[in-house]
DNA sequence: TATTGTTATACTCTATAACTATA
DNA sequence: TATAGTTATAGAGTATAACAATA
């Protein structure tokens, strides 16, 4: 076999996160997307061009993500005090709690998987995760606030 | 901090993972679901609900996602010998290419990743990682055909 | 002139409900 | 009756292009 098989393992094991991350969503009525914007915005305050950049989407995406959620009364919109074109997006306190929530409901939803492996293994994953994930600070933001930050 | 800390590498690597996924199948037009689709059919012929099990998908969005793979020459239908209602969905010679073709890139993209860690490691970490994935033949099938035999 | 955000438009992905054809 | 697949419909997510307001 010339396949890598760290590549097919990378793969397997991401789609069945992904999996639990989509599944929890929805049961929510939350796209994989707008689980991204929550757990990103709460820690944050960003004008919707950043959430757009952090989320390698477009603005005109963005608004309709934006729209929606707020319609929900998960965010809100606020005027750039300081550039009167710009447009700060935040978290409600509604928004804040679903999170919270979301975030509890993901680590118990991964524990199957993690229980797999013994309490040196955990480690040891955790240590090689890290290693081979290059520093990204916008491609996660699911579970906790800043979990981003290793960049 | 109470947080699971290998929860938060599995989100972040995963949504990495999936990113290079996502860009792969962009550079060819291919949805994520399309490129599992492809994956998947790449060694089976599937009837349509079939399919739609493997994908987690209603059969209406089956047929969907079906047609505009056949408009584009990816797939082809065929109508079922021993069941008359059934429809028989199988990969033509060009979806072939093109999934071998995707193969190679995703993999290529991988190799940043995989490059950070040294032989050991990355042994290591194929171990654990299959060590952590449940059997699920439902997942992936995004690499090499049968990626998903594991169960 | 360039940037910020929204809107109009179009296409993909998704599910539900209704339908046809077969079993 | 139940199952296989398609179609109609509706809504979310996505991008491109055009636009208004501001810088």
């Amino acid at each position: 076999m010339t396949a890598e098989p760290l590549a097919e393992a990378l793969v397997l094991n991401a789609f069945q996160v992904m999996g639990v991350l989509t599944r929890t969503g929805a049961e929510h009525d939350l796209s994989l997307t707008q689980l991204r914007v929550l757990g990103i915005l709460r820690d944050r305050r960003l004008r919707v061009t950043e959430l757009a950049a952090y989320l390698g989407l477009d603005k005109s995406t963005m608004s309709g993500l934006i729209d929606r959620a707020e319609r929900r009364g998960l965010l809100a919109r606020d005027k750039n005090p300081d550039d009167r074109r710009a447009v700060d997006v935040y978290i409600t306190d509604a928004g804040q709690q679903l999170a919270a929530r979301l975030q509890e409901q993901i680590q118990r939803a991964l524990m199957p998987m993690i229980d797999r492996l013994d309490a040196a293994q955990q480690r040891r994953l955790t240590e090689l995760l890290d290693a081979a994930s290059p520093p990204d600070r916008t491609a996660a933001a699911v579970l906790s606030p800043r979990a981003d930050r290793a960049g």
